[in-house]
DNA sequence: CTGGATCCTCAACGATACTG
DNA sequence: CAGTATCGTTGAGGATCCAG
């Protein structure tokens, strides 16, 4: 929004004014996630040049979409989260997930999978009415060096990044997630075969893929 | 998508690489209320060169998000049409289209409304629960040289641009429809003050703001 | 007259180096 | 670590021209 805008006047336009520049959703999506540091957001934004980073943090910031935060000890330093504005993306941005995700097929030569990225299809695939009144249940997913945590409570999940305090269930894995969370494997299977390594509660994982189905 | 992508295998980056590129989904947005000539949709997007608008439309195309078609006699010729992967993206950009619908204020110097931006206002502020069952009303509203046509049935609109067949109600406005559809004028003041002329039935623009609601 | 293609300019993006 | 500076490349913006 800062320099060019589309001149409609339209909430639609309006809306891409705000974010829809490149880069700009993604990086509402990785700090759905919780406030993050400069470097992180770089770290997660594959290939982004840090001075287009430095423009859209200044224009989201300028929107009223993301703010800056003083992180408290030990931590030090300033990070980056959403406003209450930014938050409020989030039903948008799992419903265009969602559209892309149909038509996503198999990776692609060099594409790779992010922290923001994993978190954002826990959000797409979680199904609220699988999730049981009371229950609550907490996952660390580990991918490679991509670690998330996902809290479903309240027929709501929270997706985060980094380890959890207290998982149920720690679930180290690779692509083969996806198998399982398709249905087209077992939890047990999954165990079984060595494509998962699970710490912690066996009935949590065997929930997992009626919680997170493709 | 064409030249340069995320990288991400992601569900949201991946529906950014098809539609989320400079003027992607305003041509979308534009093409819900059906097939367009190309001048149609330069036009509609006010100030679009037409190399990026060429560009624009191959790239949805490949990416099947945008088909061409033939248009039948008497109109002859090609237009642009959206695929059923692009009408299914209506919902989110209603939401979106909502979200920044929130962040709009008073018109800026020089936004103007198009007959998209205003179809897609209708959309976003359509109420499916205040439509009745059984219930059908068509409207065609005017603002200036923008026409749209509005048809409620079975708790869902379509919308299209364009004078329509067969209309309860032809409604000319300008910008006081807001506070029509904002519930700050109602139905028969906005008549009475001279700032709407309706031609047909009103009974159906006495149920325009209950329909169509800020 | 519509539906583009072509050309040029400039702003934004991309890559890398560098600094407080 | 968190940006800023610089520079080459790409795509957008704008006008004009061409073909059916």
């Amino acid at each position: 929004m800062a320099t060019r805008d589309y001149g409609q006047y339209c909430g639609l336009a309006r809306a891409l004014d705000l974010v829809g520049e490149r880069w700009g959703l993604l990086i509402v999506r990785d700090l759905l996630c919780g406030p993050q540091r400069f470097g992180e957001l770089q770290s997660g934004l594959v290939g982004i040049p840090s001075n287009v980073l430095t423009n859209r943090l200044k224009e989201l910031e300028a929107g009223g979409v993301v703010e800056r935060v003083l992180l408290a000890a030990p931590a030090r330093g300033t990070a980056y989260a959403l406003t209450e504005a930014g938050r409020s993306l989030e039903a948008t941005l799992v419903a265009l997930g969602r559209w892309g995700a149909a038509r996503l097929g198999d990776p692609r030569q060099g594409e790779v999978v992010t922290a923001g990225s994993f978190a954002m299809a826990l959000r797409t695939t979680f199904r609220p009415g699988a999730a049981r009144a009371g229950e609550r249940v907490a996952y660390e997913v580990r991918m490679g060096d991509v670690v998330v945590g996902a809290i479903v409570q309240d027929h709501a999940v929270t997706v985060t990044v980094g380890a959890l305090d207290d998982p149920d269930v720690v679930v180290e894995t690779g692509p083969a997630i996806k198998a399982v969370m398709a249905g087209d494997l077992t939890p047990d299977e999954a165990v079984a075969g060595g494509a998962v390594t699970i710490t912690g509660s066996k009935r949590a994982w065997r929930r997992f893929p009626d919680l997170f189905r493709i």
